[in-house]
DNA sequence: TCCAAATCCGTGCGACTGACTAGGGAATGC
DNA sequence: GCATTCCCTAGTCAGTCGCACGGATTTGGA
């Protein structure tokens, strides 16, 4: 399951991906009632999500946060990867943070790392192929 | 990712699993010594699988652990859904644990959910499609 | 009969994480 | 210079993870 935290940070990115391009920053009061989401809480989320230059942020008057690439440019994975972590359900099918199992005969013929492997490779497939303009273009808030 | 107790728990399983049908039980103590799992978490471990009608116990002397069906017939799935919980990322795609996301406007329209949707059908397949005995066949112990 | 081998059962505990709060700083625009 | 915004550092509070201790209970065998 994902966390809050995660679920957090994919609503407050649709929210801001659904403003219009043209637009101002969206500030982040409006993205904490819009997408109600404790104002304090976001702005740990959203400073994960400007660290790894998802969004980019101005400060002062009608300062607030824009996406840093366009919408179809910016997948869910993306999002989950940076606040949740690696998408692999054990370490050794990870591509972000790969660490062999240490009593694992013989990496290539496990089965259970097969399994997993599939797995990880079908969910990233999923997430890493919906871009929030995709998802933004039939509902507006989720998750 | 997998808490380390579901690892834990697929490590003990493949472990009961690879030991010959006729024999008599394992016991905890060569689990957890084959399997390199601390002996005391390893019983509320099993206490969970057992729990789940995963596998038996027999007490007293010569008991141990056996499983409660052939390998064949107990998945991956199985095993993580007792000791992990459900495998959906997000509440609103849950078979086991559904509950309605609050601000979702349309559950059917929903970009996100049909993402999520997609995989968790993907990660049950792969996981309830691979069995214990698929998995010990080749490796013996993994994850 | 009594011991040893085994599962069962409750309790504790330190470390971490998740979710959230508090309070002030620093930049920017009017 | 003042309001509006983001930025930064802590700290709380509850829960979970990973694990350990000390038994009680059941069973088989000497």
């Amino acid at each position: 399951m994902l966390t809050q935290r995660s679920r957090y940070g994919l609503r407050a990115m649709l929210l801001i991906a659904s403003d219009p391009v043209g637009n101002p920053p969206v500030p982040m009061s409006r993205i904490a009632s819009e997408a109600q989401i404790p104002r304090k809480f976001l702005e740990i989320i959203l400073a994960e999500l400007k660290n790894a230059n998802l969004v980019v942020s101005t400060r002062g008057k009608h300062g607030g946060f824009k996406l840093a690439r366009p919408a179809h440019m910016i997948s869910l994975g993306d999002i989950i990867r940076v606040i949740e972590g690696p998408l692999a359900l054990v370490p050794c099918v990870s591509r972000t943070a790969y660490k062999r199992c240490k009593d694992c005969r013989d990496e290539e013929t496990c089965a259970i790392r097969r399994a997993m492997m599939i797995v990880r490779d079908d969910t990233a497939r999923i997430l890493d192929g919906t871009s929030l303009a995709a998802a933004t273009e039939e509902s507006l808030a989720a998750a």
